[in-house]
DNA sequence: ACCTAAGCGGTTTAGACAGCATGTC
DNA sequence: CTAAACCGCTTAGGT
């Protein structure tokens, strides 16, 4: 498992001079150990490697190679998938180097493309694991040019939700030729075995890791020990152990980070430890640039605002996703800047961009569990790696460290065994599930083309899931298809319907397709409340937390409500919360398109900016898919109105003001005021140039005339 | 009669991916 | 099944 510590020269890579000197204004002179073994394996030569390593190890480093190198050998095009749309984002901006030697880098997820020209003229592309499989859907031909994929962060393939899109992905690319990088796995050469690659695992860190434990001792009050991996121990003292080796690692001039299970934690801790953070050297000035940033954020409430405010100015502060994107980027550079010290996080931080920090301190490591009622289990032992990967900044720190909090000696010891002395938990499929298998197979028909049953149990086949429960689910998802009409047996030949391969190039789950489609075809008509909760109602759709008091009044206001909703109330206990779910996600919805203000609604249903931004993400792309539907369905009742409706959450409106936000620029609130104001359209835009720029300001207002000049030229 | 601290029961609980448009042999 | 923090309310105990 372990590699000899061997830097290799970049001089003595096979590589074209100006290849080099790229590393070399990166400031790299010399491969560190992982990155000189898989040179070694050949990874210059196009050979297929699974490399599992931790975070930080410079895997990246690793992919631009093999990318450069094959794509300077053998042509074509590389493409680099990730799990998150953040990564995708950082990875796009390292690669954007190698444009300097002319390969055109390109990046495209559900939240950003590259707007120039569309892939084809890119040779390095960098995207997610769903718009990926997505594009496969989509058949473009630039992806035949692709021979070199890389798999980033692969130990996604475990996730329940996630993983199999992974696997589904990397059945497919293992076709081609490929690169998978992974966290530190436990089966690596099983899975290695699987990619038909060569696996490489190594342990190398740029940052030496100390791990340990911390518990209160019994007899004495307000004493802590921290048993670390080396059995060395450490007193702190206290009220809070949290706070105590918090306090420590400041004092010694380091950065925090805290991980809690729950955002009210993490927020309850923060406030705790600010109470501290008065002995603390902290960069004035500095916070205060951030807290002006944070004023000029226009994403995210005002309550949320003003209590980071007050964290930041005392040099720490909360993250999690309830938190607006931007209020999480501001919080995330100002920590990178060193000028906040302490960050108290949801598992948000653990996976994602890199953020590392001198001390991690692991709050809990139990989770509170979805699906088993007040049931709390301890978090895999991958997770715990993740987090405490973060510690230990490069450049800054001679040596990371991760605490544990337990809550006494017993549990220390054996939580000691469990997360730092024993190895992480094996990569699975998750492709064993109806929903995920039936998804799998669509996607496969929908990206392969028609093929016969022989030649789909084949791909199955080569999925991680053993033969036998491939034979169980395959035959299951075949009819289940052909019953409700995505597919067709044409002689041996499975095709997709219209309304399959529409399903799958919307990318929404069957199931969500089949509920949608029900519950257009029975009702001539619905109310908007009643769209919303058809589409938050399915698998695809949005989830947020209703309380219990919540609970009963929302289940007074679907017998109050005036307008029939499309899906009939049902008896068993978890589906009606999930009906309930679907009704509060239809009232906030409801609520946005109505214009009612951002903070008003965050108030009023009690989610944050990230929640709200989320739930409109989301419904945006049922309603659009919806849409689709009822064009394909010919449900021409519903069309116009789900058409409407998808445009009106885009931008949170009412139908009156759809022309004016056309205008970039114009969101919900500057068309509100227009509108108001009499300019009502691009028209009133155009004949009344000085009382838009009165309105908006005179630089604003400028751009805003000659834009709505623009776009009614365009449809003349 | 009034105040305070301790005790009790009920409640709550992480995160984040996807369409569209583009151009064409 | 292996939790813990918080909130609102009650109650014991003291003055």
């Amino acid at each position: 498992m372990s590699v000899e510590l061997e830097w290799m020269l970049i001089d003595d890579l096979q590589l074209p001079k100006e290849a080099i000197e790229i590393l070399r204004n990166r400031g790299i002179s010399k491969l560190n150990p992982p990155q000189t073994e898989a040179v070694k394996k050949g990874l210059l030569d196009g050979n297929r490697l699974l490399l599992t390593s931790p975070t930080g190890s410079g895997k990246t480093l690793i992919a631009e190679l093999g990318m450069i190198s094959f794509l300077l050998k053998k042509g074509g095009k590389a493409v680099y998938v990730t799990p998150l749309r953040a990564l995708t984002n950082e990875k796009y901006t390292t690669f954007k180097d190698w444009e300097k030697i002319g390969f055109k880098v390109a990046m495209t997820s559900g939240d950003y493309d590259t707007d120039d020209a569309w892939l084809k003229n890119y040779d390095i592309i960098v995207t997610t694991y769903e718009k990926l499989d997505s594009l496969w859907r989509h058949r473009p031909n630039w992806l035949n040019e692709v021979n070199y994929f890389v798999l980033d962060e692969l130990h996604y393939l475990n996730d329940p939700e996630r993983g199999p899109v992974v696997e589904s992905v990397a059945i497919r690319a293992k076709r081609k030729n490929l690169l998978a990088l992974s966290a530190t796995i436990s089966n690596y050469k099983q899975i290695g075995k699987w990619l038909n690659a060569e696996a490489v695992a190594t342990n190398w860190r740029p940052v030496p890791l100390i791990e340990g434990v911390m518990y209160p001792e019994k007899k004495k009050k307000k004493e802590y020990t921290v048993i670390f991996k080396d059995n060395t121990t450490k007193k702190v003292i206290g009220d809070d152990p949290i706070i105590a080796y918090t306090l420590d690692s400041l004092s010694r001039n380091g950065q925090v980070l805290v991980f809690r299970n729950s955002r009210r934690m993490a927020e309850s801790t923060a406030y705790k430890i600010a109470n501290y953070m008065n002995f603390i050297n902290l960069d004035e000035k500095g916070l205060a640039e951030v807290v002006k940033q944070l004023d000029d954020i226009e994403e995210g409430g005002s309550n949320e605002k003003e209590e980071l405010k007050s964290l930041i100015s005392k040099g720490i502060a909360y993250h999690h996703a309830g938190l607006s994107k931007s209020l999480r980027d501001v919080i995330e550079e100002a920590f990178r800047q060193r000028k906040i010290k302490v960050i108290v996080a949801t598992p948000t931080l653990a996976a994602g961009v890199n953020l590392p920090a001198r001390t991690v301190i692991i709050g809990d490591i139990y989770r509170f569990n979805k699906r088993i009622a007040g049931f709390q289990e301890e978090i895999p032992v991958m997770e715990y790696k993740q987090m405490s990967g973060r510690a230990g900044r490069p450049g800054y720190d001679d040596i990371g460290e991760a605490i544990i909090i337990v809550r006494d000696k017993e549990n220390a010891d054996r939580v000691f065994k469990k997360y730092i002395l024993s190895s992480v938990e094996p990569i699975e499929s998750k492709l064993g599930s109806e929903r995920a298998f039936y998804t799998f197979l669509l996607g496969l028909l929908s990206a392969e083309g028609d093929m016969s049953e022989k030649e789909l149990a084949k791909f199955a086949y080569e999925s991680l899931l053993p033969r036998s429960l491939v034979d169980i689910y395959f035959d299951r998802a075949i009819n289940w298809l052909t019953d409700h009409s995505f597919i067709k047996e044409q002689g041996d030949i499975l095709t997709l319907t219209n309304f399959g391969k529409r399903v799958a190039d919307l990318y929404i789950n069957p199931f969500t397709a089949d509920i949608v489609r029900k519950g257009l075809e029975d009702h001539k008509s619905a109310c908007d409340i009643a769209y919303f909760h058809l589409l938050a109602y399915t698998p695809d759709g949005p989830l947020v937390s209703v309380s219990s008091n919540e609970e009963e009044e929302l289940t007074e206001i679907v017998e109050d409500l005036d307008c029939e909703l499309l899906i009939d109330e049902p008896y068993e206990e978890d589906e009606q919360s999930l009906y309930i779910n679907a009704l509060k996600v239809a009232l906030i919805i409801k609520d946005w398109i109505e214009e009612v203000d951002e903070d008003t609604i965050l108030g009023k249903y009690n989610i944050g900016s990230g929640d709200l931004r989320n739930i409109v993400e989301t419904m945006d792309w049922l309603t659009y898919s919806a849409y689709q539907l009822s064009k394909e369905l010919k449900l021409e009742d519903h069309y116009d109105k789900l058409r409407i409706l998808n445009s009106r959450v885009k931008d949170g409106i009412k139908e009156e003001l759809l022309e004016l936000v056309q205008i970039s620029g114009i969101g919900r609130k500057r068309a509100r005021l227009l509108y108001n104001n009499g300019i009502k359209g691009l028209g009133d835009v155009i004949m009344n140039p000085e009382k838009v720029k009165s309105l908006l300001g005179s630089k604003l207002g400028e751009k805003v005339v000659q834009e709505a000049a623009r776009l009614l030229n365009r449809f003349h």
